[in-house]
RNA sequence: GCCGCGGUGGCGGAACUGGUAGACGCGCUGGACUUAAAAUCCAGUUGUAGCAAUACAGUGCGGGUUCGAUCCCCGCCCGCGGCACCA
């Protein structure tokens, strides 16, 4: 048992007295920018489970430095949100001082386990000099025209009492506390992301090492599709009734109309509406639902018919039936559908409860029956669709939207499912919103070299209940003159959301300190794109796309050099307790690492975490597990803590080191840990074991050494103090990734295995580079093999060079 | 419902491009050391039968392709993650 304590604090010292991580700028060698998704520092500090993907990037780190790479490993802080604005109103503390705390506690905590941050580059989102910067692009956003004041309802959270981005709920639950969101129309700023939306999507495919899953969830989520928007005629009105629909082909069997109950049509149809009252008392009921009750898909579907009201459609001027129903969004495409009860499910359904007519227009390629209980949806043939008929539905799309654009019904279409980005917040504890409200001149920014708008301190942090900001209470904040004109005006009293600062975040790594731009052009130049970027999967439709957007705009507005900014994207599997639930105070399952280290070392820690499975997938914590890292390093120490040389080296231990070496490389750079440990404990074991028999060593100083260097990625701390125990002046960091020699690893003799009839029968030492003929005969001749061959008629013999031989007879 | 990922011993998992299934680790069993325990070391550990050599079965289930399938194809079952009345 080695003294992990002393160690690794010894070394933790020396580190940091000599800068050891500090990032070197020398540009004659190549650059390598590997992240973490910076954490938000919370105040029950780090659990075992969040330090996983900073190990491995650790890791990474030091393996890209030792291959002659200079590389920017930074850490910060994610430091805006709500739980510290929480604890600020219940416990009366500036959530500034309670975030600082938090920090102190996770860096100490990051510190211990002795990954090579280099803490000058530190930085955090809820300082001025940093989120000047954030403030800063949203003022160029709004000049371009992204970000625009809307007065649309949006979701709500009743508890958080702040309005919500879409990306912000689970199931129709914020996000934070669970609570069930409303829609409430209120005054907000929101960002354009569906401008971008088609490079964001399209964009994609310039990503060839993000992980197939994430980017399948950003094409899921901007959810681009293609159709055509017609308009519908309204009887005896000059208005229409605009649809989106990606199934034009079906539009013979369309055979009413429905609108959503917001749809602001309706109010516009009122006089022509003849039953007004149920049709309001509808609209009142639907308003009433929240999203989730809305949306139950096991809900019957219901409606109410516009009496008075007719739509025509365009193809064959057929006077059709105009329904309002909740079924229908009006928050996608127009608001309104047209209905094709034989072709689309959810028509069906309310057709056959409303008994509306259900017409076929569209049979199924190879004419077997179509179900009459259900809605044949699938593409197929025309039929009942005029000139149309005998088109298959892909060439009648076509031609229906070519008839619709000459005719001017109507048009081609894309519509996505993302929605812009509803970006204020009526929350103290974020990034002020830079602009002004000038009764003459309107909405004003403020000019840029008064950035940033700071945060003013306050004495309640309770959101006002109105809709408002705790900020608008504070008059000093609030009051001010309008920049263009000078006179009385007022500051937008609104926050930004937590996701505005880590848009960009990645950019000031490069630069933290510059008061002059977010980041100097040069030094981006350099240093972006991050080339491997590791996190959460959980952000991928959150953070993920809105960092991309941001970092769009910003190469459009020239700020930056590249179009995106991760080249490669890896997701960490969770660790989860071992109780198999998520680790949190709530089942009393959370282990902190500093007890971890504190009782088997950091190194331990870190080697488990990455035998523990593979790095993508989530596994269970098992303290006992450790203890088979821990006895790893134990061997490590003991054995290099009394090595005795001897004149020969054994051949095959030596051809296992380059192997290893081999091996842990390759494992490092496809983020396959648990094959590089356990690589490392097969020679490690190979190496005791021939001591245990020989008492000593089977290989020299100066190649045992090499062993010490691949091990030192992962256990730091003793590998740096073993280093120093074999004489070595200079850190370990300091000196290069051993070179394994690729005739060292070629085998002489292999194990041939000998099949008969594909089973195995046999396996016999050979030469590696035997023939086809020898291996037969060395296998017919083996006795085994032989009582398997006798009598019978050898039909096929197969030869796999290095490997096997099949023999194959007749039974 | 749709999209993606996965299913291998008691447990975490390994297996190149179709070529010895179960590496490595945990746990367990037996032994050595010890007054004893812990630690450490040695041996064993997929199942069935057998003292053993060995034989047969075996990678969620059912089929198929192949000399040979955890891996490829077809049809299912189960688990996880994401999206979900998106027209």
């Amino acid at each position: 048992m080695y003294d992990h304590l002393n160690i690794e604090k010894k070394w933790q010292k020396i580190w940091e007295e000599k800068k050891i991580n500090k990032t070197s700028e020398d540009k004659n060698k190549p650059k390598y920018y590997i992240l973490d998704m910076f954490p938000y520092p919370s105040g029950t500090g780090l659990h075992v489970g969040h330090p996983k993907g900073y190990i491995a990037t650790d890791i990474f780190a030091r393996y890209k430095r030792l291959n002659n790479f200079n590389v920017l490993h930074p850490m910060g802080w994610d430091a805006f949100g709500l739980p510290a604005e929480n604890y600020a109103i219940k416990n009366k503390v500036h959530p500034q001082e309670a975030t600082d705390k938090n920090i102190a506690i996770f860096k100490e905590q990051l510190n211990r386990l002795g990954l090579s941050y280099d803490w000058e580059r530190e930085i955090n989102t809820t300082d001025p000099n940093y989120y000047k910067w954030t403030q800063w692009i949203f003022l160029q956003m709004y000049k371009k025209g992204l970000a625009y004041e809307s007065y649309e309802p949006i979701n709500w959270c009743p508890s958080c009492q702040t309005g919500l981005a879409n990306e912000d709920l689970e199931n129709g639950l914020c996000e934070r506390c669970g609570t069930v969101v409303e829609q409430k129309p209120m005054r907000q700023w929101v960002l354009k992301i569906t401008d971008y939306a088609d490079r964001l999507l399209n964009d994609l495919d310039k990503l060839p090492d993000w992980e197939e899953s994430i980017k399948e969830m950003q094409k899921n989520w901007i959810g681009r599709s293609e159709g055509a928007e017609i308009k519908f005629k309204i009887k005896n009105r000059e208005d229409k009734i605009s649809v989106f629909t990606t199934r034009v082909d079906t539009i013979f069997g369309c055979t009413y109309v429905v609108l959503a109950p917001e749809n602001k049509l309706i109010s516009n149809l009122k006089s022509n509406i003849k039953n007004k009252e149920e049709v309001e008392e509808y609209i009142e009921k639907a308003k009433n639902k929240t999203d989730l009750q809305r949306t139950d898909l096991n809900k019957d579907k219901s409606g109410v018919k516009l009496n008075g009201v007719k739509a025509i459609n365009p193809f064959n001027n057929e006077e059709i039936e105009v329904y309002i129903a909740d079924y229908v969004l009006n928050s996608y495409g127009t608001g309104a559908v047209m209905a094709v009860p034989a072709h689309d499910e959810r028509d069906f359904e309310f057709a056959k409860k409303y008994n509306l007519e259900i017409r076929k227009s569209i049979t199924s390629i190879n004419n077997s029956e179509v179900n009459a209980d259900k809605a044949f949806t699938e593409d197929g043939i025309l039929l009942n669709s005029d000139n149309y008929n005998g088109l298959s539905s892909k060439e009648a799309r076509e031609k229906m939207i070519d008839w619709l654009e000459e005719s001017g019904h109507g048009e081609k279409k894309i519509n996505y499912k993302i929605k812009d980005w509803v970006f204020s917040r009526q929350r103290y504890w974020g990034e002020p919103i830079p602009l002004v409200h000038c009764k003459k001149c309107g909405v004003v920014p403020v000019p840029e070299k008064e950035l940033p708008v700071k945060l003013p301190n306050v004495k309640n942090y309770e959101p006002s209940g109105t809709g408002e900001s705790p900020l608008a209470k504070i008059e000093d904040f609030v009051n001010t003159k309008c920049p263009k004109c000078g006179g009385d005006a007022k500051r937008e009293t609104n926050t930004m959301p937590q996701w505005g600062g880590s848009c960009w975040y990645y950019l000031r790594y490069i630069d933290p300190k510059n008061n002059e731009a977010l980041v100097d052009k040069q030094k981006e130049k350099y240093w972006s794109p991050v080339d491997f970027y590791v996190g959460g999967a959980e952000h991928a439709t959150r953070h993920l796309i809105y960092a991309r957007f941001w970092h769009k705009f910003l190469f459009d507005i020239k700020a930056v050099n590249y179009e995106e900014p991760f080249i490669k994207l890896q997701h960490v599997g969770l660790i989860i307790g071992e109780d198999g639930r998520k680790m949190s105070k709530r089942w009393g399952n959370v282990i902190n690492p500093n007890d971890i280290s504190d009782k088997h070392g950091a190194d331990s820690l870190r080697v488990y975490e990455m035998f523990m499975g593979p790095f993508s997938q989530s596994v269970s914590w098992n303290t006992k597990g450790l203890i088979g890292a821990r006895k790893f390093l134990d061997k490590v120490e003991s054995f290099f803590s009394d090595i005795k040389e001897d004149e020969k080296e054994d051949e095959k231990i030596l051809s296992l080191l380059h192997k290893t070496i081999k091996k842990v490389g390759e494992d490092i750079e496809s983020f396959s840990f648990n094959t590089a440990v356990s690589a490392m404990m097969i020679f490690v074991n190979e190496l005791v074991d021939f001591k245990n028999k020989n008492h000593f060593s089977p290989l020299k100083v100066d190649n045992l050494k090499m062993f010490i260097q691949i091990l030192s990625p992962f256990a730091p701390h003793l590998s740096e103090e073993l280093w120093e125990r074999m004489n070595e002046k200079e850190s370990i960091f300091k000196s290069s990734w051993p070179e394994y020699s690729s005739l060292l690893i070629q085998d002489k003799n292999i194990n041939l295995v000998v099949q008969v009839n594909g089973k195995l029968r046999a396996t016999i030492e050979v030469s590696a580079d035997i023939s086809e003929e020898e291996a037969f005969e060395v296998s017919s001749n083996n006795e085994k093999v032989k009582s398997y061959l006798e009598g019978k008629e050898i039909i096929k013999k197969i030869f796999v060079p290095k490997k096997l031989v099949n023999i194959v007879v007749k039974q």
